[in-house]
DNA sequence: AGCACGCCGACT
DNA sequence: GTCGGCGTGCTC
């Protein structure tokens, strides 16, 4: 009797053996449908087997089977299960999170290809035809080749000339597998020569066999992407796929041009969080057939199944957005590098701002550390200045200092830029008679105060309420906006430079569709302004008339109770400074301070990010923290605070383990979020193998602990936001 | 997770 | 007397 060992989509670590038919014929990474739980369920096939450990009058057999091939191959199933155990996430979870929308459902996975439309044997010959635009459409499949029926569409074709030609068997669909972009010698276009430095890094790279992790340690500026572009070449031309990770916000039209005009003809795809299910689909299977060569995609393209995965690159690796913050919490560079190691590739890691993490293991040499120092346009480097602002008058959180040298860059005709990482007009109002603050009544947190919207809105949870105009409490209608934030700057610079223009640019100015596009089109046409922004003006744009930057609040990176909080300061400093000086003359980078003194911001500031990241991890070793421990935390909430308590309470043993240390519970960062009370408890070790026995152990003991059913709990592994 | 089973309170 | 509230346990 064969049995066939499932994975279910439900929260538990097991599989599940059912029987089957011999003609119905299961494969190993298939799906199936069964019964389950008197539910009617969609399983991926994982083992096939002859023997069950299942008493007989217990399983069930197969419904039907739904694959003849597998949609996951033995390979990338050892590549989800190892997923599933590093990051304690249950398989069957893990796998149908990998899985596209549509494969999870059930959907047949051919019917979704999309056909080809070609030419007919009368399509290629026909000249007479009353419908212009039907003749039209021959024309330009006769001209440029086939196309696909999406593809006419964006040329202004319409469904029904489509469909009538097809009626006319003028032109028929196809179903095809494209792989020709593997025998035909790739194109290359315009490539500028290399840097020394950067000719040294590609022949390294292009010299490695096999498996083998590259740190590119580049300052803004130094050609990164070129090293890219010229290592992917090889991989290319030999007819081998390959797959670039970048931020969520790194995919603008611009990175993706610079890849298709580099490698015209090439097929290349994209992937990232708006793509539509049939989409999804559409690139999974591309990738599992190698008919697209390229995927350059966000964190969840590390899950494709390439048929012929031969290079690796994460672009500004040390970026978050890698790190996924719920259900299957992975972090897709640390994928990266299981996957690299199991396919034997070579793994590509991009930055100018190594994480700590990361930095520690190139100097341990577990990473081949390259560093680009030389900026391509520039041959000084930007210039920093610590502004003291102890005892100094300020006015809109700007020294007098600051507010001259803005003055000074906008007489010289160029643009100065302010960074604060706070949107709205002010984070708290406070009553100036009692004590009442704008507290959000679902967290622990206030509610900051909108001053364009007239709103007081939580930026935890979102929810928003009116401005009152007195206080709920006393009665009095000395209500203070206290602190500052983004919107705030934008109406103090307006008024203090009336004749420039004043661009702000945060999630709340830019909502609306297209408005990004529109505000960096303003600042590119050049001449004197000011741009004011968050994180979102950090990353990746250039402007070249910036020369002035202003960050306003660093101690909030000095001083915070996350011990990265420095790491992620000296990240943001770096990446912010190198928006400036872009275009041949060095800017300058202002840090405005109560603690000049402060060793990590003079190390910064006098040595730069790569001497800082050295030091600070000299100061990790010290207190023996990531990287230097491991790390993972497990996080509780429900309605009752009394609830998370005793649960986690439970899970601290009266018995300490051996090379684990515990700390907790203790309360989450925020204690209270959007009604819920969060507690969490943190496990620490030396050694990462004991982490995850420990892990495992815990991961069974709270799965048959009878409370886990009623609070919301996960366990995260490697976490980013430690407080 | 989802669903059935089971044991106590407020309704036709 | 039942309807339905949620705590408990199981799913091949």
């Amino acid at each position: 009797m064969p049995f066939a060992a499932v994975a279910i989509k439900v929260p538990l670590h097991r599989t599940f053996d059912y029987t089957y038919d011999t003609c119905q014929a299961p494969c190993v990474g298939g799906r199936v449908w069964v019964k389950f739980a008197n539910r009617r369920c969609v399983a991926v096939v994982t083992e096939l087997k002859e023997h069950s450990d299942v008493p007989k009058d217990k399983v069930k057999a197969i419904e039907s089977v739904i694959d003849e091939m597998p949609v996951l191959s033995k390979s990338h199933l050892a590549f989800l299960r190892f997923a599933s155990q590093y990051y304690c996430y249950p398989f069957g979870d893990t796998l149908f999170t990998a899985l596209p929308g549509a494969l999870r459902d059930g959907e047949d996975i051919d019917k979704t290809q999309t056909p080809i439309l070609t030419l007919t044997e009368s399509g290629r010959t026909t000249t007479q035809l009353r419908a212009k635009k039907q003749l039209a459409l021959l024309e330009q499949l006769r001209s440029a080749g086939d196309a696909t029926g999406t593809e006419l569409k964006t040329l202004g074709f319409s469904q029904a000339q489509i469909k009538s030609l097809l009626e006319k068997q003028l032109i028929r669909e196809e179903l095809r597998q494209d792989t020709s972009w593997q025998s035909t010698p790739l194109q290359i276009g315009n490539k500028p020569t290399l840097n020394p430095e950067q000719a040294t890094a590609c022949s390294a790279i292009n010299h490695n066999q096999g498996f083998r992790t590259f740190l590119i340690e580049g300052v803004t500026g130094s050609g990164k992407t070129e090293v890219y572009l010229q290592c992917l070449e090889k991989v290319l031309a030999a007819g081998k796929q390959a797959l670039v990770l970048v931020p969520e916000i790194g995919l603008t039209p611009q990175t993706v041009n610079r890849f298709k005009r580099r490698f015209p003809g090439l097929p290349i795809d994209l992937w990232h969080s708006n793509l539509t299910d049939n989409e999804r689909l559409h690139t999974w299977r591309r990738a599992q057939q190698a008919t697209t060569a390229l995927v350059i995609g966000t964190r969840s393209s590390i899950f494709l199944p390439f048929q012929s995965l031969a290079m690796i690159i994460v672009d500004e690796e040390h970026d978050h957005s890698f790190k996924q913050q719920d259900s299957l919490r992975y972090h897709a560079r640390d994928l990266a590098a299981y996957r690299a190691n199991q396919s034997q590739i070579p793994l590509l890691l991009g930055t100018a701002t190594p994480a700590l993490e990361t930095l520690k293991k190139a100097l341990d040499n577990k990473y081949q550390l390259i560093t680009l120092s030389k900026r391509a346009q520039t041959s000084q480097d930007n210039s920093f200045h610590i502004i003291d602002m102890k005892a100094q008058q300020t006015q809109a959180g700007f020294a007098s200092s600051s507010l001259q040298a803005i003055k000074r860059t906008l007489a010289l005709g160029k643009q100065a830029m302010v960074f604060l990482n706070r949107r709205g007009f002010a984070p708290t109002l406070i009553c100036h008679e009692c004590s009442w603050i704008s507290d959000c009544e679902r967290c622990s947190t206030s509610a900051t105060y909108h001053k364009n919207m007239q709103r007081l809105v939580c930026h935890h949870c979102g929810e928003q309420q009116f401005v009152p105009h007195q206080c709920p409490d006393c009665g009095s209608t000395q209500i203070m906006p206290t602190g500052l934030g983004t919107e705030q700057l934008e109406e103090f610079l307006t008024t203090e430079f009336p004749d420039i223009p004043v661009c702000r640019i945060d999630r709340d100015s830019t909502r609306r569709k297209g408005s990004l596009e529109s505000a960096l089109e303003r600042i590119h046409q050049g001449g004197a302004q000011i741009l004011i922004g968050t994180q979102m003006l950090a990353k990746g744009h250039h402007f070249p008339d910036v020369s002035l930057v202003i960050i306003l609040d660093v101690d909030s990176g000095l001083y915070s109770c996350d011990f990265r909080a420095t790491e992620h300061m000296a990240q943001l400093v770096t990446q912010v400074a190198g928006r400036a000086g872009r275009s041949g003359e060095p800017g300058t980078v202002l840090l405005q301070t109560h603690f000049p003194e402060h060793p990590l911001l003079q190390d910064l500031v006098n040595n730069g990010y790569q001497d800082f990241a050295r030091y600070a991890l000299t100061e990790r070793q010290e207190v023996q923290l990531p990287p230097y421990a491991h790390l993972a935390i497990v996080r509780v909430e429900a309605t009752s605070a009394h609830l998370v308590m005793t649960f986690l309470s439970d899970l601290v043993p009266a018995q300490p383990f051996s090379g684990i240390q515990l700390l907790g519970p203790i309360p989450a960062p925020m204690e209270r979020l959007a009604g819920k009370y969060r507690y969490q408890l943190h496990i620490q070790a030396t050694q990462r193998n004991t982490l995850h026995q420990y892990l495992m152990q815990l991961k069974d003991y709270i799965g048959s602990h009878k409370l886990a059913t009623r609070v919301r709990w996960n366990i995260d592994v490697d976490p980013m936001d430690t407080f």
